[in-house]
DNA sequence: GACCTTCTCACCTACGTGTTAAGC
DNA sequence: TCGCTTAACACGTAGGTGAGAAGG
């Protein structure tokens, strides 16, 4: 929240580009208490998953469309007393993956038309195992994931060219092996359908914060 | 088993190209007793999947690869007294759909590297609905899956290339809405992992009664 | 009637969830 | 002890099977 990512593109060559967050309410609705993300030696993925609108590209000129994820501060982090607060210096990133979106290259009006979605990538926070979905961050630590847009039909060249990024505040999240606040694990129950199964049995896992 | 497609490629413009089949004893015991594959109006997979193995590709050029499947002959088939016979004169083709391989373009190294596989391609019957992973042919037709290898980065001009083509006797299959040949039945339920609720093994005693 | 197609079903695979207990 | 991580687990979603009945 105090922090200076904004909706607006930052060094974008294309004024007229446009990308906006799918399912806001419900990323407000976690960034409001406090966004946890699970990351496992496997990999998890993001929920809410990550989603965008785009607009404003030229119908026919060829885009690529990519994800990262990076680094809000330079902190660790831990959660105590029902808040979370700075425990220490952050470990140092590793190169952050750049993770190129599947149907890239493709036209404007095809980015345009469908949702863009990234739901299927995955956080680990293990280096080993290869998987093509993955992306490695430390736990216990903030992030800020980022599309970037590039107007090339070469996937070879994509860091020569000039590039348009996007972030949302909301979307902002921190790392855990298992959640620690349990405002956030009520949401992610009640909102993924994949958790279903933990809904409503008679307020059985209650586990909200001692008092 | 009587027609002239070979292992060796086609129009080759590549002589190192080599393409083998997976699962080819696989393959084979299907070819055995008559390959049947099912068609539906959302689609079937084919079983055994089609996947082979690449080499002799240039490591650092790109490639497209594409699969496609043809007609055999002109006629239509049908099963009696346990046998496939010509019923009559066969449906014409729809111009054939060419299944653009995911992954491609890519580099030959990677090709080589991975199994290529199309096992997510579906069999439909229906031209209706749009899926695109669809393929449609006509039931009770004689088919051959093919694969096209383009040494080229560019999809878009993909038809004025160059290509290798690969088909494999093996694959060689007649397309049917419900199974003809009792042996082909079993053959797709002991070795299709989906179909492991059919297999009589394991003290469960199904519609045979052995008592 | 004979043949082919379509639909629903039980039964699988495959894998995305938070929980829990154990590990460090 | 405490804080964080891991692995096994029950319980979902999602979808690939042939069987069998119904339809054309």
């Amino acid at each position: 929240r105090q922090h200076s990512f904004t909706n607006a593109p930052t060094l974008n060559p294309d004024a007229n580009l446009k990308v906006e967050l799918c399912d806001r309410k419900l990323w407000q609705e976690f960034s409001n208490v406090g966004t946890e993300m699970i990351v496992t030696k496997a990999g998890r993925r993001m929920f809410p998953g990550y989603r965008v609108n785009m607009s404003g590209m030229e119908p026919d000129a060829n885009y690529c469309v990519m994800m990262d994820i990076v680094n809000v501060d330079e902190h660790r982090y831990k959660f105590q007393q029902g808040e979370w607060m700075v425990a220490g210096k952050g470990e140092l990133h590793s190169p952050q993956r750049m993770f190129l979106h599947p149907d890239s290259p493709s036209p404007g009006r095809k980015w345009m038309n469908d949702i863009v979605s990234f739901y299927k990538i995955k956080l680990s926070n293990s280096v080993n195992g290869r998987s093509t979905d993955k992306i490695v961050l430390n736990s216990m630590h903030r992030y800020q994931p980022r599309i970037h847009i590039v107007r090339t039909d070469d996937v070879n060249t994509l860091h020569l060219q000039p590039m348009s990024t996007f972030a949302f505040p909301q979307t902002v999240f921190i790392t855990v092996t298992a959640y620690q606040n349990g405002q956030v694990t009520k949401l992610k129950i009640n909102n993924n359908p994949f958790a279903k199964g933990f809904r409503d049995n008679g307020g059985r896992s209650n586990k909200t914060n001692r008092s």
